[in-house]
DNA sequence: TGGTGAATGTTATGACATAACATGTTATTG
DNA sequence: CAATAACATGTTATGTCATAACATTCACCA
């Protein structure tokens, strides 16, 4: 499914620290700011590596977001699909996934003879600690 | 869930025909585009229409594309979760929901006392037409 | 009739993403 | 070792998606 990882490069390795550091999910341009000092200076930088870590599964991109978080299982990159659910007022994001309603949507892409490359599932809400709050 | 729909105006109207003439999905400047020659001068135009349209729950916009369609199922403005079938190929979207995928995310949000207010499910692939040619 | 709220028009700007091309780095491998 | 292939990087410019702010117009009805 996804690339196994080699060694990650230096522009590489700053960006997946600066999203493991961050607490939620972080725009490309955030994440520029954020690696100034470190030398960076064009949003290329950071969405080339984007998109290597991407493909290596170690950080997820939040399509309603435009954002990007890294993986909460960086260690098992053999997971299927994935769910988020986002915090819309804290930006806090869970993710989590779940067999069944994997094994539903695979069912209907069978019946339908659809062949899924990849599958978003983003519930945008508000989290238990700020309905608590 | 949706504000009933009045009237549509005229802006609006022109936006959802569009829409609904399309044989896929539309970004906000396609269709402004195709609405130079009734009038369309600026992206505002359409976006506060496409704004109108989704609270009608006459269109649906599409996370992953950054692109809107109408909705498949415009009479029945009742629908719950719906998820959608993305052809990378041919662009054409199938519009879809399941009782059992809804019950199952709708769980998890209870059990982690996450209030969903709403949800995306988009699945990138290969339609059976584009498989077969 | 005049006032309220919604829709519209317009300009400018902000936010997200990639094209194109030059340069550097590292690892072969002949 | 030198040639080269493959990949990563740096840089400028541009393309694409979306909204802020403000002025004006329109429809309705108290």
């Amino acid at each position: 499914m996804t690339t196994a990882s080699p060694e990650l490069t230096r522009n590489q390795s700053l960006v997946l620290e600066t999203l493991a550091k961050a607490e939620g999910p972080l725009s490309a341009y955030t994440i520029l700011d954020k690696l100034r000092d470190d030398g960076f200076r064009a949003p290329l930088q950071v969405y080339r590596a984007l998109d290597k870590l991407l493909g290596f599964g170690l950080i997820h991109r939040l399509e309603s977001l435009n954002a990007f978080v890294a993986c909460a299982h960086p260690h098992c990159h053999a997971h299927g699909l994935i769910a988020f659910a986002i915090c819309e007022k804290c930006g806090q994001v869970d993710e989590f996934s779940d067999e069944v309603v994997q094994k539903r949507l695979a069912g209907w892409a069978e019946d339908h003879r659809f062949k899924a490359e990849k599958t978003t599932i983003e519930i945008r809400g508000r989290c238990a600690n700020c309905l608590a709050a």
